[in-house]
DNA sequence: ACCGTCATGTAATCGGTTACATGATTCT
DNA sequence: AGAATCATGTAACCGATTACATGACGGT
C-alpha cells in the first residue's frame, strides 16, 4: 500500500518577498516583473526593499506553485504577465488574518558601529541628515496618499513618520 | 612587464556580519566561535542578530583573508580560538570612523501585513505586547549597563528603548 | 549618428539559514 | 540509568544580491 500523499505542485517557503509579490500582483490585477518593480519602488520599496532581480525569479516560483498564474505574450519581448490565482488568494489573506509573531529588529548600520564605540560626534551629524531626508520623503507621500482608500500604505507611513522622528531625537541628543 | 598587483590574501566582501564578528572578537581578545555565539546572544543580538552557524563560517573566512588569526588548541574538541590582527584592527577602525551612509529599513512583519491590508484591530493587540516585551527587556539590559564603560552598548539600548516606544505609540493609537 | 538613460531580462555567486549530528553535563 | 539541556560543530540548500547584457527611446 502506497501512503504517499498526493503532493501540491511544489512545496516552497513563503518569504516576506512572497508576500510582497502576491499583495502588489493581487492588488495590480495583472502585473510584469517590470511593473512590479515600479510599484514596489513606489510603495512597499520604503519599508521592505527588494532587488529588481528577484522580482523575475520570485514570481516565477511562486507561479510554478500555483499560488500566480503566469501568462506569456506572443509578441517581441515575449514578457511574462502574472495575475493571482484562488489559492494565492486564500493564502495571502490567511497570511493577513494572522498576527505577526516575529518582531523586527533595528538592523541599522549606525547603530551597529555606536555599539562597537564608534565616535558619537562623528556619525551622530550624518545621521540625522540620513533620518530627516527620509522623514521628509515619507511625509511627501503621505500627504499625496490623503484622500486616496490606501489605507494600509498611510498607516504604514505614519508608523515609519514616528519612527524616523523617534531616531531623529535620539541622534540629536547625541551630538 | 606584468601589471598584476599584489593581491591581499583574499578579496572579500565585508558585510555587517563581518564586523560584527571582528568587533566581538577585537572586545574579548580572543574567542572560540561558541563564545561569540553567547557574546552576540547577550549584545548585539538584540540590534542584529546571527545564527550561531555563520559564527563558524564567518571567523574561517575572515582568517583567510587576514583579519584574524586562527589557533586550533590540540586537545580533544580541537576547537579553534580566533584573535583579531593588526590588519582586522585597521580595518574595523576605519569602518568605524566613516559614517554609515545606508540607511536601514522598518522591515517590521507586522507593518507588511498592514501594509498590504490586514485589519489593524486584528494585529495591533499583538504588536503592542511585542513591543512592550522587548522594550521592558532592553530597559533591563539597560539599568544592567548602568556604571560601566560598556558606552557603545548602553547608547544603542537607548536608542531601541526609543525605537520601541514610538512603535508602541503607533499601535496603541491603531487599536 | 551618437550618447545616455530607461526598460527588461538572465546568469552566477555567495551569504545566511535550516537541518543534521554528536559529546558533555545536569537533573530526576 | 535515562532524559533533557547545553556545548560544539558540519553540511546542504536556497533566497537574495551582484554582475552582466541588450533593446528602445529621447535628446543634441
Amino acid at each position: 500500500m502506497d501512503h504517499r500523499e498526493y503532493t501540491p505542485l511544489q512545496e516552497l517557503r513563503l518569504t516576506p518577498a512572497s508576500y510582497i509579490v502576491l499583495g502588489l500582483v493581487e492588488w495590480a490585477g495583472t502585473a510584469t516583473p517590470y511593473d512590479l518593480k515600479r510599484y514596489a519602488a513606489a510603495s512597499v520599496g520604503n519599508l521592505w526593499s527588494i532587488q529588481h532581480a528577484q522580482l523575475y525569479s520570485e514570481p516565477a516560483r511562486l507561479a510554478k506553485a500555483g499560488y500566480l498564474k503566469e501568462k506569456r505574450e506572443d509578441g517581441g519581448r515575449r514578457r511574462k504577465t502574472y495575475s493571482i490565482t484562488a489559492r494565492g488568494r486564500r493564502t495571502l489573506s490567511s497570511w493577513l488574518a494572522e498576527p505577526a509573531s516575529e518582531t523586527a529588529e533595528l538592523r541599522d548600520p549606525g547603530l551597529l558601529k555606536l555599539f562597537f564605540g564608534a565616535d558619537p560626534k562623528l556619525i551622530a551629524p550624518q545621521q540625522v541628515e540620513i533620518h530627516e531626508r527620509k522623514l521628509a520623503a515619507y511625509e511627501r507621500i503621505h500627504a499625496g496618499l490623503a484622500g486616496t482608500d490606501l489605507r494600509g500604505p498611510r498607516l504604514t507611513l505614519e508608523a515609519g513618520i514616528r519612527a524616523q522622528r523617534a531616531q531623529i531625537g535620539f541622534w540629536r541628543d547625541l551630538a
